[in-house]
DNA sequence: CGATCGCAACGAACACTGTTCGCCACGAAC
DNA sequence: GTTCGTGGCGAACAGTGTTCGTTGCGATCG
């Protein structure tokens, strides 16, 4: 390579990093080749550094990716309630989620990983949410309606995400590295529950108020809501 | 490591190698550890072999995969259907398909990957599709619906599984591969269509009957379905 | 004005991964 | 008893995420 010499010279205006550049840059490499190809080494030639200098800004992987996902939601434009056309602004909102996702192929699957909870995310939770209590559903029927919701969203973007862009099924990391990273991930389900009852009533009021129904139920209670929810939904079909 | 002298008796009876001596090792493996545990190196581990020597019965990483999957699918009973009652039958399929996939924590994430073809899928597609036309439902929204559960049990499996057992994010493939795999997929989508229509109609016979509507409509036109099943759905809870 | 300090940036390395190549040795056939 | 085919596998390749220790730049202090 060339000597150093020069150096600002051969590198003219670089910009400082930053984790809004890391995160733009990691969009724009998913966007054009797909979610394998957001690799750490990948994305730091894409700001013409190293894969060590993403480490200042980004803790991992894991945590670009859901900022990147998170980036993508808080692009989607949340039209102020109407409690008469909840039906149809939940379904324009749905769909709009759904269309965000699917232009950067393989997002979904990262909202499927663990309910998101950014704040785009609790920004769009907290706008469903009052459509679902605006529709007349109990408190307890909305949150439940609302991860069903998330997990439509991120089901229907992994597969689309499938389809229109490059596949997906690697597996990383050792086995003591998963571990702790399930530990974590414990560690981090049980701050879910504190950061819902920790809210700020005044930015999500409809979460605020749920906080307590979203994280009740079994996993079972949860999955026969969902079956019913469908069969229910099937048979009201025209 | 001791000399290979004597290997006939520091192994006692060697099973011989097979297909399904390796997808029940990947079943055990998995169970155990998870699926970023799921290795080729690991399962050839499991078997007291190299790497390299299960290339012989499983394509790649992917297939076993997938092969572990339809045996987990295989295990769920489907009870002959009562049309009478298909919504309890279909609820109750559908529970044990979820509680089958949860006992193997990451299983879920592949079946979401893309929809599988697998003998036990396809027979369990044919039973709830069964189930919905006798419920009533017009051929395209009994195919839609079967899309739509079997996205649900996906996802479901996937949520679950990320929290019971280790986490999963990881990608592999460089970018050219990836490219051919996209290829690839869009290939195995297009012999999907070909093989619905090819179906045996004596063994799959709901399918079969309905292949032309499963795959018919646009990914906008599928996700306002979904919308639409899952909002009424909602207005229909108790 | 010159020296010093802090810290962002990074080159190199580690421990993994999936997958392939080519050799080796064992069992069967002649 | 010799030869042949083939299944099994050791070693290697090209990647991956992540970390360690150094480097070099910019701002602050004497």
């Amino acid at each position: 390579m060339t000597p150093a010499r020069r150096s600002t010279r051969s590198r003219p205006a670089k910009a400082p990093l930053s984790e809004e550049a890391v995160v733009a840059a990691g969009l724009r490499v998913l966007r054009q080749e797909g979610l394998t190809a957001v690799t750490m080494r990948r994305v730091a030639a894409e700001l013409d550094t190293g894969p060590a200098s993403l480490y200042v800004y980004v803790a991992n992987r894991d945590e670009l990716l859901h900022q990147m996902l998170d980036a993508v939601v808080a692009t989607v434009r949340l039209e102020p309630a109407d409690p008469a056309r909840w039906r149809e602004e939940l379904a324009a909102t749905v769909t709009r989620v759904v269309h965000a996702l699917t232009e950067y192929p393989g997002l979904g699957r990262v909202s499927l990983g663990h309910i998101p909870t950014g704040p785009a995310w609790l920004e769009l939770f907290d706008h469903v949410l009052g459509l679902l209590l605006a529709g007349g559903l109990s408190r307890q029927n909305a949150a439940w309606a609302c991860d069903l919701i998330a997990m439509h969203i991120g089901a229907v973007a992994f597969e689309t995400g499938v389809g229109a862009g490059p596949a997906e099924t690697g597996g990383s990391g050792a086995a003591q590295d998963e571990l702790q990273a399930a530990l974590d991930r414990r560690h981090e389900n049980a701050t879910i529950e504190d950061r819902l009852t920790g809210l700020d009533p005044a930015r999500y009021p409809y979460l605020a108020g749920c906080a307590a129904e979203l994280s009740a139920g079994s996993a079972d209670a949860r999955l026969a809501f969902g079956i019913r929810v469908l069969i229910n939904g099937f048979s009201a079909a025209p």
